[in-house]
DNA sequence: TGCAGGAACCGTAACGGTTCAGTAGGCCGG
DNA sequence: CCGGCCTACTGAACCGTTACGGTTCCTGCA
């Protein structure tokens, strides 16, 4: 009985004498038939092994998949590696579960071009999550009939839009660090553009970021040192296309070892800050004593180690996507949901004239 | 022009005067077509707005979906919030990657018999993930015809399975408590049926837990003890529904509030383990001098705090279960992968006599 | 000139449902 | 006896595509 299974809605309205409407209102609409039609209907289903309405046909017809599809930059391994990410993912899957709604995690690897991932999803709209502004699979999502929104992105025609104030937040965490006295300092960075670079990103490198939350976060801190006469093309920025701890050890190695100088180095994730702890660490400076690091994220992992870093919303930012895409605005008005930050003042940021202090004395 | 895109292959074949089968051949078959004509096809489609053949009728026609459904036991949030389950996540989304499918969470709310998201799905197989045995989801997905992979569960009519040897894995634990010295023993389990019981488990609800990881764990525990002359039912065992670190925390004290002779605590789960930890220091009670604790899951949290555990390889496991999905084995023949296991030998059990040795001296 | 063979394209029949506008019959009030 | 309404069910159109088995046309070669 279980080795194949031709039973279709046809064959069983066939073989109940029924026609196929009345099989399919067993189903979806009980009221429209008799108690005793819709038992017959269900006993016979399940002695031809029916397993009920095919679920694709069923969407072809309905034009609804139930479910929602999710585009990320990375592998979709790293989803699962990058606490941040699980975060988003964890909102964005309470808010499909709200809806009853399944959330699919499209394959898009970023080194290959390969979009039919995108075009096979069967999906009633897309979550695109952190994409290069450049990205063939962005395209290929925006070229579907249906409905996006985007996160961490800038806002493209009229899509729907979640993120946080980038440039704030971080200048916020600049003038932090300035207002400790540090003048001197290093920048960690994620990756810039999908071509691969592992070292330092020069200004125009910066410029031409197309991964829109990195390059807010460097054009702000420009800004913001800028601001109290730094020149921004003297300050090192070290880049990195893996966003792993070892990332962060070895940029921040790369750093100490070209500007020795830096009395602080500011991370654009708590993952390359954690690497950039243990490398200082190991080379035997002390955090915050000899050098400040600072975060952003806001993870648990940081937290636990006291980082001094921007914390962010992740899962509300994930839950928020959710909820702009399920449940459709207006059709001609794109909505924007902006979420709130907060420095999260750690013990890995201090002043860096303690250092004079522990040599000189107070 | 974006309003509405009423184009489909076949007005786009009217367009061009060429038959839908032509039109499909362009996206699907370039080679059976001249170029020039393919090229005329994708301008015609860009310039009309078509996004390509529909990924729902596709998948209807062709009878592929693109995508493995993942069925769970907990909310789909919970499986972003359990570091065990985001490996065996990890790892199924490796080897979704891999075959260039997608990954369909599953909503599939354990307190609800809602079954419809399963019947939804729109999926070229299922893995099952320890959900109870009498779970109304997992009877869905066996009356889909397609195939699935259980993971964690007890072997199902002729269906692929993936797991550890739970048996053996605990009683090397056990024996190693033993080994230490430990006679009084209390145990932390994870929920062992679907109706919510958050206390002590009697050894009839042990016997009839639908869960079948959580019920050969503490068979093979009774087995292990009974081995060396304790008597099972002496043994205090505490349930928790949730599977938090705050439950553990919660059922940690439960368990030395009525049984404070107890050395040790074994914990079927390491988030549960943390929670003990927790709770054991917060009480003033050293760990391991004054009570051995132990988990089981191998999780990175549980290492970084030295956690004397059972590793298991959670990513393995996920990318097992998806390979096993993948790559269809013969029909009749179900296989199985059984991976191995790995006492992690921490600093949180110790002997028991270490105790006496610090009141009485060595 | 005849013909084999391949390249390029086409027509039809599914794929498995849902939906909507009916229709037949029963019941009821007038 | 008639008109109207309700219940229970039906028929046919439609959703958008791909699989299958052709047909047509052109080229090259004997």
């Amino acid at each position: 009985m279980n080795v194949r299974r031709p039973a279709t809605l046809a064959s069983l309205a066939a073989e109940l004498g029924v026609s196929r409407t009345t099989v399919s209102n067993a189903y979806n609409r009980p009221d429209q038939l008799s108690p005793e039609l819709r038992k017959r209907v269900l006993d016979t289903a399940r002695r031809l092994g029916y397993p009920g309405p095919d679920p694709v046909a069923r969407s072809l017809r309905t034009r609804k998949a139930g479910a929602v599809g999710l585009l990320l930059t990375e592998n979709l391994s790293y989803a699962f590696r990058d606490p941040a990410a699980v975060g988003f993912l964890e909102g964005l899957a309470l808010a499909c579960e709200d809806a009853g709604s399944g959330l699919l995690l499209i394959p898009a690897n970023p080194e290959r071009e390969d979009v039919a991932s995108v075009h096979r999803a069967g999906v009633d709209g897309f979550v695109v999550y952190s994409v290069p502004d450049d990205d063939p699979h962005l395209a290929a999502v925006l070229e579907r009939p249906v409905p996006a929104v985007v996160c961490d992105q800038p806002s493209i025609e009229n899509l729907d839009r979640v993120g946080i104030d980038d440039s704030r937040a971080i200048k916020t965490m600049a003038e932090h660090l300035i207002g400790l006295g540090h003048r001197k300092i290093g920048v960690l960075c994620m990756r810039l553009a999908r071509a691969r670079n592992d070292g330092p990103a020069s200004v125009q490198r910066q410029e031409n970021a197309s991964f829109h939350v990195q390059k807010k976060r460097l054009t702000a801190l420009a800004e913001a040192f800028e601001a109290i006469g730094i020149d921004w093309e003297q300050v090192p920025v070290v880049e990195r296309f893996d966003h792993t701890i070892a990332s962060g050890e070895s940029a921040a190695g790369q750093l100490l070892e070209s500007n020795p100088e830096i009395t602080a180095i500011m991370c654009t994730s708590d993952i390359l800050a954690l690497g950039a702890l243990n490398e200082t660490r190991n080379r035997g400076r002390r955090v915050p004593e000899d050098l400040s690091i600072t975060g952003f994220d806001g993870i648990t992992e940081a937290e636990r180690v006291g980082l001094t870093t921007v914390r962010q919303p992740m899962l509300e930012k994930g839950r928020a996507a959710g909820r702009l895409l399920l449940d459709a605005g207006e059709p001609g008005r794109p909505r924007e949901v902006r979420l709130d930050t907060q420095l999260v003042t750690g013990s890995t940021a201090a002043s860096p004239r303690s250092v004079e202090e522990r040599w000189f004395g107070p």
